[in-house]
DNA sequence: CATAAAAATGAATAACCATTCATTCGGTTG
DNA sequence: CAACCGAATGAATGGTTATTCATTTTTATG
């Protein structure tokens, strides 16, 4: 009978619509991790968040919408932590994509509760035109971003038998692999040597800038 | 109107219970793919497999165990695969690392109506411990017999500085990654291709084994 | 303070779905 | 062929759930 309270204490009702919305799919992250995408239902997440029944469908239409604004939500955030660190002038080539590495396992992004609703998004898309859509342009944005990055990096060693767009790949889903890890075996395997099997990999593509520190 | 028989043409009764069992989960895993894990009832299901709608609760009491054992299904696919190839003694150690990986990215393991199962049930792994310890037993299971072959191949050559355990963990973690590329972007990413990358992986850890073929 | 507008509520509704079980079907046995 | 028995059927049941909307509560305005 605890954790029943999403709601940033006080919510008056003169809140932005903006933030009710976010407050939902916040609940709605929670209740997917708790209960499984499958038996998640309005009562659970408006329970959550604190709030009525009715309030889902006054802000989102339907609970479809809702599940479509939620991917979308862990989406933008992925994204928009990635540009930020791609734009960031004070950051050089190397830096950044060390702030990537950083960042893809960030308590932020490795928060077990998201990276449920990830697989369970995932799991859905074959059947879901628009979870698919979604997904396929978060992917592209990010693998153009980072592979440019290995592109700049190759210019900065002795990197020519390095394949910028294969290293993308290779880096992208063996992340992806890691947060499966850190999902299933959470025990077995801690956040930061999940980073240390991705800085492993860097290391065998640009071994001048990505030290191997792999001890034990 | 089509698609709606998985049932091998002629059913009969006579038919032992595990091959009315194994009708059904084919059916389901159909479903899950077709639907998503959340929307498949038991009415697609029986209706895929052609029969009637007591039919599951006959064979496995709830909906609830039918997805358990659809889960064990394809988890038991794969590792009595893997096993097959680690006991297999005419071969050597390399080239049974060559066959896991022909088999990781092989037709019956990356159908994507497969993949869409797989995921599914790893979003609900969190909020389902029975789903978590199917999971999590595969998982090691492998992961010992995988190592163990990274340990023999790094006595067949120069490669004191290899980590088995870390190349099982990243190996893996890669795979897993790109079963989620063939799900998720199959126009972008082709089987040979997900494979390539793998190779790739391996290339980098034991160069006087695995050549790095890598063209274009 | 009075009034209007907006936001939120939650009981009622209608649709959906897993499960049950009386009945039917098909194969086997003597 | 008759009698039997396990397998399969599918209409009926009861519980669950998304959605609606008349009502209430809160905020903004003059």
């Amino acid at each position: 009978m605890d954790a029943v309270n999403t709601k940033p204490n006080d919510t008056p009702r003169s809140m932005p619509k903006q933030a009710r919305r976010k407050q939902l799919i916040q609940a709605t992250i929670k209740c997917i991790a708790k209960k499984g995408l499958s038996s998640t239902t309005m009562a659970d997440v408006t329970q959550q968040a604190g709030l009525s029944m009715g309030i889902v469908n006054l802000h989102f239409q339907s609970k479809e919408k809702l599940l479509i604004e939620t991917l979308r939500y862990i989406s933008d955030e992925y994204t928009e932590g990635l540009n930020k660190i791609y734009n960031d002038k004070s950051l050089n080539t190397e830096q950044k994509i060390l702030a990537h590495i950083n960042f893809d396992f960030s308590r932020a992004i490795i928060d077990r509760n998201k990276l449920a609703v990830w697989f369970a998004f995932w799991g859905e898309t074959k059947s879901r035109p628009t979870y698919l859509s979604i997904c396929a342009s978060y992917v592209s944005e990010i693998a153009n971003n980072l592979t440019h990055l290995f592109v700049l990096l190759k210019q900065q060693g002795d990197y020519s038998d390095v394949n910028p767009d294969l290293v993308c790949t290779c880096y992208t889903a063996l992340s992806d692999g890691l947060w499966l890890d850190l999902l299933i075996t959470p025990k077995g395997m801690k956040p930061a040597q999940a980073q240390a099997v991705a800085m492993h990999y860097l290391a065998t593509q640009f071994p001048e800038h990505f030290k191997n520190e792999t001890e034990q």
